[in-house]
DNA sequence: TAGTGGTCTAGACCACCGG
DNA sequence: CGGTGGTCTAGACCACTAT
């Protein structure tokens, strides 16, 4: 009478979205148990839990065993950033890429980078500056800095053409990674690197990666004016 | 002889996750079937599903059907970013939250807000701007286009007790969310409401929502210097 | 068209945690 | 302790798409 084809995951996800939406289950509310939505929707418990996971992921419910489903009192704005290869990115944009390298060198990690990591005192690691171009001009200022302990080929390598960018996402896959964005104004050397006038905000992003707790690699993305981080929804 | 209790999906996700950190898979190389793998560790085969669906989720591997299941061959480094409600935000960090309306009146959008939210034309829509305050200093400007035909409630509401930001967020549920970050220089406008140096570098987070197509909102939320934006992760 | 992932089901047991 | 979500299983069928 109703409907002749089975429920899918989607569809129940999307009943009950609406009933937030339309308001049936406001902020805090509870929802009724999984096996109570699956009986009145007539399907399995385990579609509704699928159904539930997705409503979960994205921040719009919260669950517990025995205080069961509820409504996100404190709604958040979730969403998932894709960063990619600055190569693929420049390239994907139709341009030419182009990298540059900077300077190569071990030194001690400044604070920054020891409290970035969470390690206890500083340690020599390996620095690599560098430049992406994209058609020639300047993209990206990557200040990158890479423990040696937990990737002992880099000694072999002098990233003169392949940046450490793509060479550690390439072979260095990691556990745990910290991610911020803030905004500097750029430094004469900054200027100077990126072409751009003293003074310019430019968008960071700031990367840090682990291995079980092993520091790899932590790195300042600095680009250029006008640069835009979007989501890929 | 080997274990005693079943594998659960994470088990089976770390496996598979290993492989692929030794480079016994590197980028572009085809898994096994489900299935095969399954009947090797020796469990369902669904629990595999939802190893790889985890995998699938975080950009590590691709599927498709009939081609199975690769590593991806051009990483991407993919993070989850929560953005809470800014009073909860300020709130969080042991702060005291105030709230000031700048500005509210009905206003022909600008072609920025036209092509945020992919319009054909201009058209009339509540302009509100206000300032978020931690501790009684500038915390965050908020720039904010309403779309009324929408939201038909906001012609109700004034907001000068209540921020836009946070009635939209717990009232207006979106279908869909584009998130943008960029860094501007204040000008002298801004430099002034947020009280900082002209000219300071400013971390902008720009936000659009729609509900099935429908525009609900855009708003710039012009942050202070220092401001970082963390991944949950 | 055939191979592979995607989903649904029904049932069972487990893990967590609120009352 | 008991209620609720989390997970695993075995099997079936479907949907997509590479070949």
């Amino acid at each position: 009478m109703t409907s002749d084809s089975r429920l899918s995951w989607r569809d129940v996800r999307d009943r009950i979205h609406e009933h937030i939406l339309t308001g049936r289950y406001g902020p805090g509310d509870r929802l009724p148990r999984d096996a109570d939505i699956a009986e009145e929707l007539g399907c399995a418990r385990s579609t509704v839990q699928r159904a539930m996971q997705d409503l979960s992921d994205s921040g719009l419910v919260e669950r517990r065993r025995k205080g069961g489903t509820r409504v996100r009192a404190e709604p958040v704005t979730r969403a998932t950033l894709d960063i990619p290869i600055t190569r693929r990115e420049v390239e994907q944009s139709g341009a030419r890429y182009g990298y540059q390298l900077i300077r190569r060198r071990m030194a001690p990690a400044p604070r920054g980078v020891v409290a970035a990591f969470g390690l206890g005192a500083s340690r020599p690691m390996l620095r690599v500056e560098a430049l992406h171009l994209s058609d020639g001009r300047p993209y990206i200022f990557e200040d990158r800095w890479i423990c040696p302990e937990t990737s002992p080929e880099v000694n072999d390598l002098d990233f003169t053409e392949e940046s450490a960018n793509e060479w550690l996402v390439l072979n260095k896959p990691y556990t745990r990674l910290d991610l911020r964005f803030y905004a500097v104004s750029a430094n004469p050397r900054l200027s100077d690197l990126l072409e751009t006038e003293p003074g310019a905000a430019l968008l960071v992003i700031e990367r840090t990666t682990w291995v079980d707790d092993a520091p790899i690699t932590t790195v300042k993305a600095i680009t250029t004016p006008g640069y835009q981080l979007l989501t890929g929804s």
